[in-house]
DNA sequence: CCTCTTTGTATCAAAATTGTTTCAAAAAAA
DNA sequence: TTTTTTTGAAACAATTTTGATACAAAGAGG
């Protein structure tokens, strides 16, 4: 799971983004100054940071010189951009930049293309002869373009990017249908179950995608 | 993809130029003094050349005596606001000048309009046994001439632009209908829809022109 | 073998999304 | 101006997706 670093003094727009970002399956750390960031990036590994210019303490650009090194991807938050001088410090080696307020798939976009700039993440999923291409939503086996419904796409991608570890159930709910984890009883529902059905009946994976009895699933090679 | 080489010393402004740039699809090439880039012109092809008149080693009007035998079009970027220098820069060859501090909306609306100038835009598309002229907005199916509205001339372009590519909703109704994206809510509306409708029906592309649940379209071959 | 728990499957109605028709307002042309 | 064309809103239909329910099957443990 890919490590994102927020670091945004304003809580508001800071939490917005960890809810995002969260959701969309990220591991989300939020700081609210640049001196904590910087504390935490002693001790931490993270594939991408998210870095206001506005900090209490350390601000974006000091910040910035201190991250260079380690070459870890940034993009830049902030308020105002037009080509002018006095915004000249702003890139200073950010892979690309922001302009507040912006929109939330405008970011996940953004975040998107960086990571996979950065080798991080890959647009087309492969597993045995089944082919996943997440920028267009096509699944194909073989040469066969298969249907998938959106639930089914979502599932089959966090199989795929988690090929031979076991998922727990409430992991798949967590991922998958984040919007259910707040209603209490998930064991009463079959709607996993179903998706699994459907999932290997379309993609024929009786044999690939296996039950662990009283724990999830797993897809295996 | 069209190729865009920017010389300009000033890092940061140009990285902010490669940022955008690229971001709007071009391919992008940055060097930081003339001498790098007359190197540079000496192997590779560019469609557009972007130039700061203040330039290490050779400056841009040295280096644009350089270029005006290749016939690429230059846009000169100058700080110095004066006349003097507008003149002497639109009368070296360059093709236009931009003065910073600039916006990037700016810059992007003279890149598009020199591009097209060059016909550096393909002005004719096809996809299967239709044809757009993009200059002369004639568009046909096999021989006959089909009359298309202007939006639905509009969505045409932009499908067979990205074909085989899923074009999300918002997506293009960013690209057809900019006008409508601060407006709240885009699901409202079946404008969109009535226009797929539209196309699908005077081009016959029941077929070709798919439907992405929860997605898009897509013009598929 | 029996019981309890967990997972698989079929059915079906609700919900979400997309397609279609109609029509009036807006824009363009005459 | 009047006429024609284009556009998109509204209402409704059709389709697709989703998940609830009910029940069957399978596994675990005695």
């Amino acid at each position: 799971m890919l490590k994102i670093l927020i670091v945004e003094d304003e809580k508001p727009i800071s939490d917005l983004i960890v809810m995002n970002l969260t959701r969309a399956g990220y591991n989300c750390t939020a700081l609210y100054d640049g001196e904590s960031a910087a504390d935490m990036l002693e001790t931490n590994n993270f594939d991408l940071i998210l870095l206001d210019i506005m900090l209490p303490k350390i601000n974006g650009y000091e910040l910035m010189e201190y991250i260079r090194p380690m070459n870890i991807p940034v993009i830049f938050i902030t308020a105002k951009a037009s080509l002018d001088d006095r915004i000249k410090g702003l890139t200073s080696g950010a892979e690309d930049y922001l302009v507040k307020p912006f929109e939330i798939v405008e970011l996940l976009a953004r975040i998107n293309i960086v990571l996979r700039r950065y080798n991080k993440t890959e647009s087309v999923l492969t597993f045995k002869d089944i082919t996943v291409d997440t920028d267009n939503h096509i699944v194909k086996k073989g040469d066969t373009a298969i249907s998938l419904t959106p639930k089914e796409f979502e599932l089959l991608v966090v199989f795929i990017r988690n090929k031979n570890i076991t998922l727990f159930r409430d992991r798949l709910y967590e991922l998958v249908w984040p919007e259910l984890i707040f209603s209490d009883e998930l064991s009463e529902t079959r709607t996993l179950d179903l998706h699994i059905q459907r999932l290997r009946k379309k993609l024929d994976l009786k044999n690939d995608l296996k039950t662990i009895y009283n724990a999830g699933y797993r897809l295996a090679e």
